[in-house]
DNA sequence: ACAAATTATATCGTATGCGATATAATTTAG
DNA sequence: CTAAATTATATCGCATACGATATAATTTGT
């Protein structure tokens, strides 16, 4: 009965050391990223775009591991914002394709201030990021969810 | 100059599969926690009140690496369900103390069932989950932040 | 060929976390 | 001893992520 007990301390917990690393990281980026204009979730989208230039929804939420419903306004504000062009797809007419602008890929530049800046901060070693970001992809690639 | 760009790759980023498994990890949690009637941030507040039985706010604010204005709502409405009693400190008036209440403690119970389901998925095995706890403390407790 | 299933996206409501700012209680300085 | 600084919490507004649900386009099964 205790043993169970144990499964209900913070300090056994995965989910609880996760969760915080991911809003510690989220408070270091957020000001960052207030020079650019980008919330976190738009700059992370917009590295898919810089690296593919266009793409279709559905591929992004792929690409990032969230729901389609979480791109939809995120999308939208990128196109206010004049990074990327939203069109729906001449084959497919349910298919949106996502395109990245002129302003868009000039953005690309300003921001490699960001990783420059933490990349600095040495949080692991590289040793250690790398270990770490195999386990990361190991959770996300498990097939558990649902 | 090349170089630099792969700063920008998603794939290069620690913070993006951080993130993303923090996601993931949320709503693997949230069906079975529906049962319980608590949120994820609910269930590992209650897991520090089942451990302590009373705590400051600000103690919880540090236990839990959240900011107080966070837990301020979070409270309420645990408080609303009556899990915890909330109350003003007599010796510093500045202070709230929680407190578990026994519609709280009687909760715990039936929060086993939560890890215990979940540690039949084997997300990862034991060598990798105290391996990758250790990194995550690191970077937890880690002086990069502000 | 056409009804049913599937796919891609959108809409709505709810929960969260945070920064900025405000306020009240306590501590510190001079 | 009192003004200023600090501490603990609260309030407000914004951005996010998601589930549930809806809708339009395409694919499928017969």
């Amino acid at each position: 009965m205790d043993k169970e007990y144990e499964l209900l301390l913070l300090e056994n917990q995965v989910c609880f050391p996760t969760y915080a690393v991911a809003n510690k990281i989220l408070r270091r980026y957020q000001p960052l990223l207030k020079k650019l204009n980008l919330t976190y979730t738009q700059y992370v989208t917009m590295m898919v775009m810089w690296e593919k230039e266009a793409v279709n929804e559905k591929d992004l939420v792929k690409a990032l591991y969230l729901k389609a419903n979480t791109l939809t306004d995120l999308l939208r504000k990128l196109e206010k914002k004049g990074y990327v062009q939203i069109a729906r797809s001449e084959k497919d007419k349910r298919n949106i394709v996502i395109r990245l602008t002129d302003e868009g890929r000039k953005l690309k530049d300003a921001a490699i201030s960001v990783p420059k800046t933490l990349i600095d901060e040495h949080w692991l070693t590289d040793d250690e990021v790398k270990t770490y970001k195999e386990l990361l992809y190991k959770l996300l690639k498990g097939d558990w969810e649902k």
